[in-house]
DNA sequence: GTCTATAAATCGATAGAC
DNA sequence: GTCTATCGATTTATAGAC
């Protein structure tokens, strides 16, 4: 039969098991790197042979893309949700929420991209260049706008978003250090108390 | 006679061929992460043949373990220097200014650090709990001192160092995702620009 | 100390039976 | 579609000459 991958329409089962392997590929590759990962630990985390998973996909690296490109749009929609149209403040605070929700949330995507943009992201491609910087530069200049009409105070909108990157996805990507320098009497209340403190730090930074 | 990595003297010649090999090491570790980096790669940047690298370290994680080791002390030397005695905002904007350096002069360092934690720091062992929380613990009690005497505004010392760590280091490890954001244009002075937003930031939260 | 040669292990990928 | 078996490439590590 022709190879799953292919461009015709996949059945319910086929769905399935490449659903199950970017499932464990999440896992593997969040946590060894994509050349850290293998097949083995990627099959035996999904529960399929080896030789199964090359049958769905062309390859190690095969999945590993297809699971950056399908993460794309989810892991930069809290940004691309940003509206000209609200409250400058609240619109900002909604989106360190939405970070931070993210971070809480799905820490494996947010590790999976870090690894990638630190080791050269040779994946991403052009993405970078084009697409996300598009985005920023559109926000900022809502941003700007914002800080032009006196709604907000004046400071570098890209330095601004790269600051809540920053911040938020920490408690991602370093969440094992943040636990361990937290200790275990504190570290269960760690996301929402970083929320709380970012808010209260751009609240103060922001405010006209 | 004896392998070089004993206990013994290292002669003049040793020193220099391991310092080679710890220059090359720092530049492909950094680059490829541990398993993405072999040892031919490290030894043509070192212009060293394998065998003899072989001869030098007891194989391929014995290299990655000694120079994260290393490099340990002066990582955290920074925050190590945040002295009681010292104006206390004058002391969190140098300590801001120090990791700013680091990040511009030292961004494979702090890259080598950024995957190790990613991945669960298995090589920085139990350092992260003892060593590294009793140090942040000891600098957070400092900047709480000082916010009860009414010099600083009152917020979590903890969340306040991992923010400074989050935002310092971001424009290390995120580099190529920042200068690709900002454009040829902006980007030649991202180091600069991001240390003045950040103090900018932190004068306006920690003002009392 | 440095080299050539090669062993040994790991891993990605393929062939072919069912 | 899934399996067993295995190839071939890569890479770590070792043996031994010089």
């Amino acid at each position: 039969m022709a190879k799953a991958g292919a461009t015709s329409r996949p059945t319910r089962i086929q769905r399935e098991k490449r659903q199950a392997i970017f499932e464990a590929a999440l896992n593997v590759f969040s946590e060894k790197g994509l050349r850290g990962a293998t097949l083995d630990q990627i099959a035996k985390a999904a529960g399929i042979s080896k030789q199964n998973i090359v049958y769905y996909f062309n390859g190690k690296e095969a999945i590993y893309s297809e699971l950056l490109e399908g993460l794309l749009e989810q892991w930069v929609s809290p940004l691309r949700d940003l509206s000209e149209d609200g409250d400058p403040m609240e619109e900002i605070l909604t989106y360190v929420s939405r970070k931070i929700e993210m971070s809480r949330d799905m820490p494996r995507e947010s590790r999976l991209f870090a690894t990638e943009v630190l080791h050269g992201a040779p994946r991403l491609g052009d993405m970078l260049n084009t697409d996300l910087k598009a985005l920023v530069d559109e926000k900022a200049a809502i941003i700007a706008g914002w800080m032009v009409e006196g709604r907000l105070a004046t400071i570098d909108p890209h330095h601004l978003i790269f600051s809540i990157w920053a911040m938020t996805q920490h408690y991602a990507d370093f969440d094992l250090q943040v636990q361990a320098v937290l200790g275990p009497v504190r570290s269960d209340t760690r996301f929402e108390d970083a929320e709380a403190f970012i808010t209260h730090m751009l609240v103060r930074t922001l405010r006209p």
